[in-house]
DNA sequence: CCGCGTTACGTACGGTCGTACACATCGCCC
DNA sequence: GGGCGATGTGTACGACCGTACGTAACGCGG
């Protein structure tokens, strides 16, 4: 029971590690044996810890999916009212959850990744299904899926765009899509 | 009598051919090997029509990106008021552009290169310059831009929700986005 | 009809990949 | 202390990869 010799967080370290990697030569340049140059260990641990590739990407991508979530989370829970509901959705696009290049990247990767294999979409399924309930806590269940919508595609805006956007644009966009008739 | 000799119209199969795969095994599963065999060409072809997988690469992406972009603008075109305007936008989200699995496969893998790359970025940048003036002719430069993230997010929760959308949700999403204060 | 440049192809080479599997090393129990 | 499972590692194998390059098939001016 007892019995480990080094390194007791090294199946959780290979995870980042890999989550690291994807985001700088995306799931296709990734292979086991750069996780492990990159980790620091030996290529036999990557088949000691993981069944294969499959179970690796999806541990990996799972983890970042769930971090996301609770950022999300995070922040809509902190809100009290409709206008702090409203600037904590305009925080989340501009600054939160998908603030690093490294995160969109791996965000792209995982769609990507979703929008082919099953197995994958169970993870944004979950991730979505989470995020709109955050949302239901301030808005009514239509406007929370359109503001769903909304925050992927100003992030994916934010991503690609190279002009620099408008300070305001968010804030509008979002006081528009929470104002029904 | 090795047939095949003349072939004029080799070149341009290939690239399709390309896209057709890209959509099944992703861009990290083609190689010129899959891609020659799908398109029934030897592989000396590969070399000989592009210096390498990037150029082919570059090449089917932007084939993908101007047919999306033409067809945005031809629906944007046969718009003639604010009313079927709106319509247009939303016939681009329920059917049009990103109507087939393909397509959408096709798009996040693009976005997953542009994410990363610069040279892709350069093909994703047209494509929403390109968007976003087809949709000034209709409505103002803010709304145009919100307009166009939000196809993008509609698009992909289309893509990746499993539950079936509610068929007036994006309709009355295009709808807010385009009532200013 | 004949060279001959252009076009296109077949193949072979060096490299990276995932993975299996023999083997080393450890803690533990007797 | 000595065997013995459990835990971890090093390496080798076969598959697949991109690409270079020698060579064959063609069109055409002479």
């Amino acid at each position: 029971m007892t019995g480990r010799r080094h390194d007791p967080d090294r199946r959780s370290r290979i995870i980042d590690v890999c989550l690291d990697l994807i985001a700088e030569v995306g799931v296709a340049g990734v292979s086991h044996r750069k996780v492990a140059a990159a980790a620091d260990v030996p290529l036999g641990s990557m088949t000691y810890h993981f069944a294969g590739m499959d179970e690796l990407l999806r541990e990996a991508f799972g983890r970042f999916a769930r971090a996301g979530s609770d950022g999300f989370e995070q922040r809509m829970s902190e809100a009290t009212d409709l206008e702090s509901a409203r600037a904590a959705v305009v925080a989340i696009i501009t600054q939160d959850v998908f603030g690093t290049q490294r995160d969109l990247v791996l965000t792209h990767e995982l769609y990507t990744l979703a929008s082919r294999e099953p197995a994958y979409r169970e993870l944004t399924n979950a991730w979505m299904a989470r995020s709109r309930a955050a949302l239901e806590r301030h808005f009514d269940p239509v406007t929370a899926r359109l503001l769903d919508a909304l925050i992927e595609g100003l992030t994916i805006h934010r991503a690609l765009d190279t002009e620099a956007p408008q300070p305001g644009t968010v804030t509008e966009a979002v006081r528009r899509i929470t104002t029904p008739a």
